[in-house]
DNA sequence: AAGTAGTCCTGAGTGC
DNA sequence: TGCACTCAGGACTACT
């Protein structure tokens, strides 16, 4: 579900909650997400400051004063609710537990952090802070897309030879880290390169022409709050607004934006890609 | 080794 | 109103 632009948001709207705050309580509703959480959760978080709040592609890593540090991963349906601060009391005070809530935390200040994930593909874990790249889920993880590791000569030597659809070396987390299958869908369309072709039949302009693009739709989706579709929201409710100028994504069958060919979707290894048949070749 | 299905899970939407 | 079916923003595992 969510891709960088929107854990980013996410992890904003914690900010003011979390970063320099103690975890006061911590209510563990289930023994597993995708994977089994880590034993003891709830007393390894329980009294614990958050030194810092960071993201690795679609990580939120929660830096804590006991030397540890909570992965926190959204998966497809994750959301990170927050309640009680001061201006939401002004209104209601913490709503009623839902279904899906797996993980509540009650921050010192009152608000109440929780984690609700219908899927359950999201993922919770605990680790060292001083080897949390060595962790399986981070280890192999490309360079961040807004990062400096992640340029023009980096990606088309990535992209040299594969014989796999750019859509799905694009998706390739080990390739660039953060981006999913909205993101990619838009990225495709502004280079003007059709998901199907081969990565490694790209020329070397267009493999370096990716990397701006790339940054561009990031930057901006994350300048929008992300990109709500069924149920994603930042962290305080409130709707990201990307869809908004999605050119293909969820667009089948309407004109594409440039030259307004009715957009196609085709299944690629079981996902849907949308693109302009006329612009992208 | 690299590339591609199958898989986990719940809920929303659609068509009959 | 109900039922069957498809699809969903991710990514790991197990095949070929």
């Amino acid at each position: 579900m969510p891709e960088l632009p929107e854990v980013e948001t996410v992890r904003r709207g914690l900010l003011p909650v979390m970063e320099g705050q103690r975890i006061d309580q911590a209510q563990v509703n289930r023994p597993d997400l995708r994977f089994a959480l880590p034993p003891n959760m709830a007393a390894r978080l329980t009294g614990q400051v958050v030194q810092a709040l960071r993201r690795r592609s679609k990580y939120i890593l929660a830096d804590l004063s006991s030397g540890e540090t909570l992965l926190i991963h959204l998966g497809m349906s994750g959301r990170m609710l927050i309640s009680g601060t001061q201006l939401a009391q002004f209104h209601h005070a913490h709503p009623a537990p839902e279904k899906h809530d797996h993980v509540v935390l009650t921050m010192q200040s009152g608000a109440r952090v929780t984690f609700n994930d219908p899927r359950r593909f999201g993922a919770m874990d605990l680790m060292p802070t001083a080897n949390w790249q060595a962790h399986k889920l981070l280890a192999d993880l490309g360079p961040e897309p807004l990062g400096n590791g992640f340029n023009e000569a980096y990606l088309a030597h990535r992209l040299e030879n594969r014989a796999t659809p750019i859509k799905s070396a694009l998706l390739d987390q080990k390739v660039v880290s953060g981006l999913g299958n909205i993101y990619v869908c838009e990225v495709l369309h502004r280079a003007g390169i059709a998901p199907t072709r081969l990565a490694g039949d790209l020329t070397a302009q267009q493999a370096a022409a990716l990397v701006p693009l790339i940054r561009t739709v990031l930057s901006e989706a994350i300048e929008a709050g992300g990109s709500s579709l069924r149920d994603y929201r930042q962290a305080d409710g409130e709707l990201g607004y990307f869809q908004h100028t999605f050119r293909v994504y969820d667009r089948e069958g309407q004109p594409c934006p440039a030259c307004a060919t009715p957009i196609v979707r085709l299944v690629q290894s079981g996902r849907s890609s949308f693109y302009c048949p006329s612009c992208q070749r």
